[in-house]
RNA sequence: CGCGGGGUGGAGCAGCUGGUAGCUCGUCGGGCUCAUAACCCGAAGGUCGUUGGUUCAAGUCCAGCCCCCGCAACCA
């Protein structure tokens, strides 16, 4: 008999930088998943990967004077190093750079323009020369390129084009008479949406540079990102090389995928495929977002959480725990250092690991740590045993509908209740009684059979936590965890426990921030709430400095001391403070955008300093003559520029 | 009228197809001693953002408003 197949991937990573720990929020989902079909005794290929190719990778090399795949060979080592520490069971990682890669994506793209799918069409848009980006009218700033503000100008480029256009109604129909295809349904809806308002066909070639696929029938181009990208689902399962492979794997069970990426694979992909006349894949699933600490993550605000000190710190089963538990995985979830902490020390090392420590422990000093099945069952036992037994059955339900959270609130409920199964049975009592011995048997071989399945259950999730559980429970330590084994009476008479460390060490918090882990100290400075983060990021973000002047140059400016006498919001606007300043004796009105990070009553009374000469500009309607100065260093912090005690009116030079 | 998500006891969240408001942590009180100061029991605490509507019945459906947070076709 075959084993059913079943295929998962997620997003291959783009190695502009290390991963963080959203990167590991969906590889850890998509890992517990292909775990989970595994125990179910499937046939499972789980893929992940990195998207390597592109301009920003490209000129990060030539930032750093070496060539893009050495650039990317370094950071690709750093993903494989955290998916192995992570334990990821990943069976293949697949790279675009690679020349399997290379050959699908070269053999499709050709295979698509030969049917006429693909065109070539003058592109003209508005270029910025040095961000070598297209954009488009609306996205401008004042007219100018939205990432570097210089002037933007008409550019016209040949490029390829997919006609998206000639399949959209086709897949409009697909996804709607395919319920399960998009999910949640939020994103399902929304790309209904968005498909609905037409589909413009997607150019999907570049000549600006080289670092990508070139495209067969042109060699002035490569191909350009997704279409790139896309494909290493079908080169992960040795599309054109291995056919019987492919046969097996394809469609694919489940995409993987963040909810910003869900347009690309429920529309793009599943256009691609049509194309090829390929099935759909079976799933797309768009996952939420981490935010920390409430804050959305970004290297911009230095709040980007490196899983790996993390797992250095807490352990990777840890990690991985809190991800799979505390957040619903169709939301977006909240990670914060504190809740971590918790929820380890109250789920894993307070409700598991104690559990299986009293266990371990009362057998020891009872019996010897041999565990007996004396068959002196009473009631409760078989209401534990009927709770083992609807667990697994809503387990697997719902880890089937992807609910993992609900499956790990399910498991611990057993856990909790064999805590309590303890103190209702109170072994220590009938230790002191030779008539309950059998009794005392019983209880303790119920405890251990549970815990056994209990291992079973969450082996998916924190993978090198069930295996201790056996050894202490002195079972063989299987190769796989398989759910067919998650029923009643799996421990033989005679098995002896073995105590050892306890699972989950208890997590201590020093005055000073640092984490105490089973004796061992791990130092932390509490970030100051949006951490500005001076250090670790050398040039990251730090603006060219502009070309020289002259001290004439500078003279032309005229800088002063002013009074602010008067300041309040302007209406229906975000940043925007209108204030009221003196300058010596003149009074003006200056419009500033510092509503974000100043109230009125602050400003006034203060000593800032302002350019006097600026030329007057009308700001939502309101004349603003000169302008504040004031220190900004794009990640959210704001100062102004001020001069206490110096009078209005003075100079600044 | 750009798009989307969200506003539920101190904190973080669950509440699908409408019918006595739940979970984890925290707080308070009690129990137990096998255990990692852990485990077990009990209690306090919410006009479910706001206004109006549908209904015998709404956190749950409909409409308006307020507030927070993301995104605007190359950041999970």
């Amino acid at each position: 008999m075959t084993k059913l197949a079943y295929y998962i991937t997620t997003p291959i990573y783009y190695p502009s930088d290390n991963l963080h720990i959203g990167h590991a929020y969906c590889t850890t989902i998509a890992d517990s998943l292909a775990r989970f079909h595994r125990a179910k005794g499937e046939d499972v290929f789980f893929l992940t990967g990195s998207d390597e190719h592109g301009l920003k990778i490209q000129r990060k090399a030539n930032e750093q004077g070496i060539t893009p795949i050495q650039y990317v060979d370094k950071i690709i080592a750093n993903f494989k190093l955290l998916w192995q520490r992570l334990n990821i069971s990943n069976n293949d990682f697949i790279r675009t750079s690679e020349e399997r890669h290379h050959k699908v994506v070269q053999e499709v793209l050709q295979k698509i323009f030969d049917q006429g799918d693909i065109y070539k069409k003058n592109y003209e848009g508005l270029y910025c020369v040095p961000c070598e980006s297209y954009w488009l009218e609306r996205q401008l700033v004042d007219g100018k390129c939205p990432d570097c503000g210089r002037p933007v100008e008409k550019m016209a480029e040949e490029s390829y084009f997919f006609k998206l256009s000639k399949y959209q109604d086709r897949l409009l129909e697909y996804i709607e008479t395919h319920p399960d295809f998009i999910q949640p349904v939020s994103r399902r809806n929304e790309m209904i949406n968005f498909i609905k308002q037409g589909l413009e066909d997607l150019c999907i070639t570049r000549t600006t540079f080289d670092w990508g696929i070139p495209v067969p029938f042109d060699k002035k181009h490569v191909v350009y990102v997704w279409f790139d990208a896309l494909l290493n689902y079908f080169t992960g399962i040795g599309y054109g090389s291995d056919p019987e492979k492919f046969q097996k794997y394809w469609p694919a069970s489940l995409h993987l995928v963040g909810k910003e990426i869900v347009r690309f694979h429920t529309i793009i992909w599943p256009i691609m495929l049509m194309a090829m006349g390929q099935p759909l894949p079976e799933k797309v699933y768009g996952h939420g977002w981490l935010v920390v600490e409430g804050d959305k993550m970004s290297k911009s605000k230095g709040n980007v959480i490196d899983p790996l000190g993390l797992i250095d710190e807490f352990g990777a089963d840890a990690i991985r725990y809190f991800l799979l538990r505390e957040i619903n995985l169709g939301s977006d979830g909240n990670f914060s250092r504190d809740a971590l902490i918790n929820r380890i020390n109250a789920d894993l090392a307070n409700d598991l690991g104690n559990l299986l420590h009293r266990t371990v422990s009362m057998i020891e000093k009872y019996h010897g740590g041999v565990v007996t099945n004396a068959g002196a069952v009473e009631a409760i036992d078989e209401e534990l045993q009927a709770l083992v037994k609807t667990t697994v059955e809503q387990y697997v339900k719902d880890m089937d509908n992807m609910e993992i959270n609900s499956a790990i609130k399910g498991v611990w409920a057993l856990i909790s209740r064999a805590n309590k199964y303890i103190d209702e049975t109170a072994p220590w009592i009938l230790a002191k009684d030779e008539a309950k011995a059998a009794r005392l048997q019983t209880v303790m071989y119920n405890l251990a059979e549970t815990l056994r399945i209990v291992a079973i259950l969450i082996a998916p999730f924190i993978p090198s936590t069930s295996p201790k559980i056996f050894t202490q429970l002195g079972l063989t330590v299987p190769e796989e965890f398989l759910l067919a084994e998650a029923v009643w009476g799996g421990i033989a008479d005679g098995t002896k426990v073995q105590k050892g460390e306890p699972l989950y060490p208890r997590i201590e918090i020093a005055e000073d921030g640092a984490t105490i882990i089973g004796g061992k100290r791990f130092e932390h400075k509490p970030e100051a709430v949006p951490a500005p983060k001076a250090e670790a990021k050398p040039a990251a973000k730090v603006e060219e400095i502009k070309p020289e002047i002259s001290i004439d140059d500078f003279g032309k400016l005229d800088l002063r001391v002013a009074e602010i006498i008067a300041a309040e919001r302007v209406p229906k606007t975000d940043k925007l403070m209108k204030l009221q300043v003196r300058i010596g004796a003149e009074e003006r009105t200056i419009v500033s955008g510092i509503a974000q990070y100043y109230e009125a009553e602050q400003l006034i009374g203060r000593n800032v300093i302002v350019i006097a000469n600026l030329k007057p500009a009308k700001l939502r309607g309101i004349e603003s003559r000169g302008m504040l100065l004031a220190a900004s260093d794009g990640n959210g912090n704001l100062v102004l520029a001020d001069a206490p005690g110096i009078a209005s009116g003075s100079r600044v030079k």
